[in-house]
Order: structure tokens, then sequence, then C-alpha cells
DNA sequence: ACAAACTTTTAGTCTGGCCTAAATTTATAG
DNA sequence: CTATAAATTTAGGCCAGACTAAAAGTTTGT
């Protein structure tokens, strides 16, 4: 246990983020997810390259990749992250727009006692309100599973697999119209270039058509139904 | 709403009750609960009477106290403390001696909004599990009641009002020999000079006598019974 | 291939909160 | 009342983690 501060949690978490879904992780990305300077990132990645034990892998202007001792932290992080965010909904009574910001900061202070009681209550649970996978304690993770919708064309029909949770207002949005993970929704139509897309919510397709931008229908994972 | 620091709100929670408990509020006395060094708290405590908002009145060698503005942010701090105590012994298990320290950490990072929500499910109580008032939102507190158990005599019957919550083995202990909150005591003896107090636990006098030494019948606070 | 544009890194600074060592003030005992 | 002890404050530093400005490296368009 080596006191891990904060702040190296949540670069370790943002640099693992960004690894996912974008593939790379650019010191101006992550400048703007943690709301810092460029030359800020430059000199923690700098220290998380070289000090012991070493938490990730950088080379200048080649971008940064967690160790596995870094992944490691990035994925106890997520794990709180997650499950505070699932017991916040259902214990607490937090709408899903709102858990984001409360586990940001209750994550880096739980204890591992914490961690395991509210996994208890919740039942071990695999996914967070968003959909997302929650990690093991082993450090494992399922499949952040699902395709943007944004690739979907008119007549398919699918399942809400996971919704991005850093937007609230989009969170309230849509779960107002009833787009939250399990819906099943029909793509109505799609217009051509990055023209909205428009969806039917649930199982009756009389019902109303939404029109949804790009920027939404990146932030939304579905699976197909066959 | 100002961003105070997480160590400022430790430092005015600390006057608060060294204030309360002794009396005095002494730069060592300030130091050693704090763990910091002596020379830290004269720095510290000379930022909180300088900046704006001034959260303390001091005077070289003379002590500090908090100014009302001060004490409003030690009692949110302590109400956060407290209810986060209750709720992690009655919501999540916890037992009476764990506590305190998870509660250290969480009281600085909840949101109004959780606060709320945890008061509520609680049912707005007034006291924690070691029988400390909670403050209210409003920053009023009830008196903590009750006179160290140090200062019976043979014969007297008393109802355990509270207990230090600070020393986690000897919660463990107490708890151990049924002394809580409530609970009712008799003292069968008292040694002179500083030596043990003999205390029976419950309505039946034939149940076994403890020995408590001097530091232990000072933590534990209680009121007489007719 | 080369300039413009963008990204990233260097260099130097600042602030908060801690430290130690030394000086000073207050308290205490004879 | 004075000498020593104890408490407190000053002085000077350190470290983490941010910042800005400017330099250097990379990418892109023509």
């Amino acid at each position: 246990m080596e006191a891990i501060s904060h702040a190296v949690e949540d670069y370790l978490k943002a640099i693992y983020e960004l690894q996912e879904d974008t593939g790379k992780v650019s010191t101006n990305a992550l400048a703007e997810k943690l709301g810092v300077a460029p030359a800020s990132v430059t000199g923690m990645i700098k220290k998380l390259a070289e000090d012991r034990p070493r938490f990730v892998d950088y080379e200048k202007h080649r971008g940064v990749t967690l160790t596995s001792a870094g992944r490691k932290i990035a994925l106890e992080v997520i794990r709180h992250h997650r499950l505070l965010e699932l017991y916040l909904h259902q214990a607490l009574g937090y709408s899903w727009d709102e858990v984001d910001a409360e586990a940001e900061k209750l994550e880096h202070v739980i204890s591992e006692d914490f961690e395991d009681r509210i996994a208890t209550i919740l039942g071990n649970p695999e996914r967070d309100p968003h959909g997302d996978p929650i990690p093991t304690k082993e450090g494992t993770i399922a499949d952040p599973c699902g395709q943007p919708l944004s690739g979907l064309t008119a007549g398919q029909q699918a399942r809400v697999a996971r919704v991005r949770d850093d937007d609230s207002a989009l969170l309230r949005y849509l779960a107002g119209i009833g787009i939250v993970p399990d819906a099943v929704i029909v793509v109505a139509d799609k217009a051509p270039f990055n023209g909205p897309l428009h969806v039917r919510v649930g199982p009756q397709s009389d019902s109303p058509a939404h029109a949804l931008g790009k920027q939404v229908t990146d932030s939304i994972y579905v699976e197909l139904k066959p």
C-alpha cells in the first residue's frame, strides 16, 4: 500500500477510459478530460513513468499506455465508481444522471471494507446503472458490449446496452424518452450526411419517433436484435 | 461556497472538539490531535485568522477560538461525520468501533444532497451510535449530555449517555461487556487514589463487576438515575 | 519538400500544507 | 525572583500539483 494520491488515481482512470473509448491517449485529450493544462499532464505523466512502481509506459511525443500496475489501480477506481453509482441509485434513490458526480468524489476515499459491503448488498452486480461493466475485485472486467447506435440503419431493432454517463442533461433527456439500458428501440429512419436518426422506443411501432443527432447516437451503445 | 479544503475542515473540527471537551485549544493539543507538528498548526491558524472569511480569532500565545463562520463549518463537518457513523452502522452493518475511521474520510466529500438523503433515511436522528448529538442543518447542536463515569461513587446507578468514539479497541471492549449508550450500570465499588472503579452492567446485581481504570471511566459519560 | 498549424514538452513560477531547527515567549519550581 | 522547562512562533525548506510562456517536435496541405 503506497498511498496513491487522488490526482494519480484520476490520471490512471482517465488514461484507461481514453484508451477504451478512443484507442489513443494524447496529452491534449487527457488534459481536457481532467480539466488541467496540457503541460500539467506532461509533468504528471513523467512522474508516473519514472517513479517506482511505474504506472505508465511513456516515450516523448508518442503517447502513454498503462502498465499492468497502472491498469490494476485504474480498474480498482473504476470498480469503486461503478459500484457507488449503482449503490447511490438503488439504496439512496439518486437518479441516474446524478450518480456520476457523487461517485466521482467518493471513489477515492472509500475503504476496501466499504467496497465489499456495498458489493454484497447489491448482490455482486456486473453492470452499473448506465450499463457499464463493473470490474471484479481481482482486476478483470467484462466486455463493454454494444456498438454505437449511430451505426444502425433504418428498420433495425436493438436493445440499449449502455449509455455514456458523463453528460447529466443528456441522461435526463434520454431517460425521459425511455432510452435506458435494456430498452428496445427501432430505427425508424436515418437521414443522410449525419442528419438526425429517428428511433421509436418500445415494442409498439405506433409510438412517436424521436430525432437524435450524431453526438447523441454516438453516446448510446446497442446490441442488435435478430 | 468558497471551496474549503479538507485540511481546513479538519482544523476547524478539531478546534471545535477540543473546545468542547477540554475548554482550551492549545497549539500542541491541536497538533497532536491532527497528527502534525506544532509549527504547522501555528502556520495554519495564522491563515485561518487572516484570510477572509475569518474562521478563527487568534492572538499569539493566547490560543484560538472559532468565529461564528468557523463554528458553522465545524458543525457541518461534525453533522456529516455523525450522520455517516450512524448510516454506516445501521445501513451497512459496521460495528461501532469501525465507523469512526470511515466517516473521517467520507465527511469531507459528501454533497448536501447525500447528507439530506441519509438523514431522511435515518429519520433525522439526534444522536450518533456513540451517543453524541448530531448538529442540525441549521447549525444548532443539542447538549452533549452526561457526566464522566469517573465522577460517580459506590452505589450510584446511571444510564450510559455516550462514549468517546476515538479509541476503536476500547469501544470493542466496552461493547463486549455491555457498555453502550442507554445501558444501565451500577457502581459496585470505587477504589481510592484513582484506583479502578467497579461497575455492574444491567439490572441484575448478581452479574460480574468489571474493573475500569481512570482513562476508561473518563471516556464514558453517564446520566444519574434517581 | 516545406511552411503553417497543431501538439507536446521545457522552463520557470506559484500555492497549499507540511517539515525541522532555532528563537522566543510563557509557565513553574525553588 | 530567577532559572529551567514547556509551549509557541519564526525562519527557511520541501514536495505535489497546478499554471503560463515559449521552444521544439509532428502533421498536413500544396
